[in-house]
DNA sequence: CTTGGAATGTCAACAAGACTGACATAAACT
DNA sequence: AGTTTATGTCAGTCTTGTTGACATTCCAAG
């Protein structure tokens, strides 16, 4: 191996950043910072006997309100029968109304009640705070780099859902 | 709230990467990438009859071969009786290899057999392909945000772990 | 030197949340 | 009428987190 740590000769194409060492870096700040991004979140889901996944069913319906419990299946990745036990209690508990679809009654339609949308916004307000501080500290620029190398680091199916979201449908 | 669609106006800070509907990119991008981080040594592992615990396990081990688990525990975050079942298969598959402390006997420094070394390059290999395409189709300045934002995402007591781990203790 | 507390690690039991497989129902499609 | 699709449910398993109880070792105060 030669040594990283001289210095980085540009002019052409600096392929610097793709040594091992860069990699292992980057792949060791996506563990450290999953772990911070989901504590804020988790921290208040665990006082009301509800889960990382209660959050992110009410997270994308809230985001895609009507959504089907197909199609959220395929954005979650999960299996129905997990995502069914999630929402389930979210239903029971007044935050998710199930409506039975009107063109094609075999699907449910999902959206957040009152209670669901006030959970949401207390679980949002303090992600959204912890990421605000990270985008500030690191700035503009940083952060659009940010969102391209997450981007990139997608599988495809997973890119045209983040799309969608982002863009809307086309 | 005021249209986020018009065009930014530069000269002083704009603050437009601040908004909620920005931040809401940010933390989907974040959901969504981390699953395709962790997607290829899911694979590999699933195959094994381990889990994503077992990676974490191994992949700091071989960063800092003889390291105890007290360390360890702190790094990964998560009960010592957690790590120990993990600890424990690893061990008893040999793939890594558990050595009483010579100055303090109640501490276990821990280390990868060459079985265990191999398994961590798998691993890591797949999940480094990944990456390095990433980077590569992200280009080095947006690694370098990247970075930036996910250190400062990240809960100081992480951060200081995660330095510590970059650039080796002071 | 002894004794008690702190540090370290192990074992056991339990819970959340993922999974598979099988099956039921209703609606839509052919 | 028969098949496919969308959804929900029951049962069982696995991984990985938790707490509680306990053993061993170290160290420091009496």
């Amino acid at each position: 191996m030669s040594d990283a740590r001289s210095a980085p000769v540009y002019g052409g194409e600096s392929l610097l950043f793709l040594t091992d060492e860069q990699l292992r870096q980057g792949i060791e700040a996506m563990f450290f910072a999953y772990r911070g991004f989901t504590a804020d979140p988790d921290r208040i889901l665990a006082e009301m006997a509800y889960g990382r996944a209660h959050h992110r069913a009410i997270h994308f319906i809230n985001r895609a309100p009507g959504t089907t419990v197909n199609n959220l299946l395929s954005i979650l990745g999960v299996t129905k029968q997990s995502l069914n036990r999630v929402l389930r209690t979210l239903i029971a508990d007044g935050l998710v109304e199930s409506r039975v679809g009107t063109v094609d009654k075999r699907e449910r339609h999902l959206f957040l009640t009152d209670a669901g949308r006030a959970l949401e916004t207390k679980l949002s307000d303090a992600q959204r705070a912890r990421m605000r501080a990270a985008y500030k500290d690191a700035g503009p620029e940083a952060v659009a780099g940010f969102k391209q190398v997450l981007e990139a680091m997608m599988d495809t199916s997973m890119q045209r859902a983040y799309r969608n979201l982002k863009d809307g449908p086309t």
